[in-house]
DNA sequence: GTGGTCTAGACCACC
DNA sequence: GTGGTCTAGACCACA
């Protein structure tokens, strides 16, 4: 997997992260029922209470529910789950124009240097 | 100063970065005089090698060049510049529009948010 | 091992020129490994970090390449060490060239002399 | 002047090697008069017993007389220069020469690099 | 004073 | 064990 932890930041917070982005991606669907967390845990060689704490975490922003004996799901309320999109990219985004400013770039520039990589890709 | 340095990456290497941002940004300008190499390394908390080693890649680079009595300055070529300015930000774009993909998010998708962000600063 | 080197000039130059001339010729064939930076400079009598400044120029040169935990390795592009062979034999070949322009002989006269003094060897 | 003299070899010896490549050159033609000791001395920035000793060599190798009152003066005997010249161009030969093969390139190979390099120039 | 070089010795990540 | 990085401190040439 890419589940490649960085000692520098606290690693249920990199667990978060990528659990996020797997639901938006589509890797886990809306709706779709999670590994167990042990299983996640031994996947991502991290300790299952570390696991745990992240699941946990995207409970409470509602991304994830839980039933008591089946295991846990991705929520089917595909509004969530578009806001969580939304709102990651919209940083993403955010970070991407300020670096551009600070190398000089001002918006038209930076438009105009996407669509000319992209082609290029 | 700005020299904020993190343990996880090579600092020569930061150092390197963040001197090429300082030029492309015209904090140090084409033709202009550099602090010595001990001033430096004082004002980033460094040893004086490891400054001497990131300038010493940046004059690799052709970014700067060292006369040996007076001290280190930047290229008068702006060419040079102008191509290192490209290069950093064709990186920084493409790394921008991987992170855009990887959520889910397609090249008119991504201009389209871009613009929409862009607006609201 | 044949490392004489001489205080007139920077070690980790000499250091470059001889290795250079190993691959060239052949005792560090292409896709070779190198011995241990360790190795090398204990037996040029030379500190480590001076040698690994040469192996990092040559690496930067492209004649070398390092894996982190296995050793130094020869390119195995031979274009590459072509290349440098020639650029060294193009300067030897200036050299001698304006030598034997400042003892007065012309052009003719050096290929006359050169094509005489072979066969007497 | 050209005398540009390094501590890594006897300073008498590299005045030698100079005056002979004036001498060979013609700066001092035959039959001329050579400044005296004492100028030549202080041109070089070298003490006088030193350009003295340097002389008498010269003297013994019959490239130079001395006329106890009028000066020195470069022999007129042409042959003797001839040979001269002859032979320190043999030894810049043989040297060139080792320095290819070691290079890796033979005696055709030689010859051919050499003219096409001194068409380049 | 400047940049440049060298040494000695330490620590790290990787396998 | 490997290469890679960093520090501290020294000396040199140049002007």
């Amino acid at each position: 997997m890419n589940w490649d932890l960085k000692p520098d930041r606290p690693i249920y917070f990199q667990l978060i992260e990528q659990i996020e982005l797997k639901i938006i991606s589509g890797v886990y669907p809306p709706g779709s029922r999670l590994p167990s967390v042990r299983d996640m845990a031994t996947d991502a060689a991290v300790n299952p209470n570390t696991m745990q704490r992240a699941l946990s975490e995207l409970e409470n922003q509602g991304l994830l529910h839980s039933q008591r004996t089946s295991g846990r799901f991705v929520t089917e309320n595909e509004e969530i789950i578009m806001n969580m999109k939304y709102s990651i990219a919209k940083n993403v985004v955010q970070e991407f124009i300020e670096r551009m400013h600070s190398l000089g770039y001002n918006g038209e520039e930076i438009i105009t240097l996407l669509k000319q990589i992209e082609e290029e890709r």
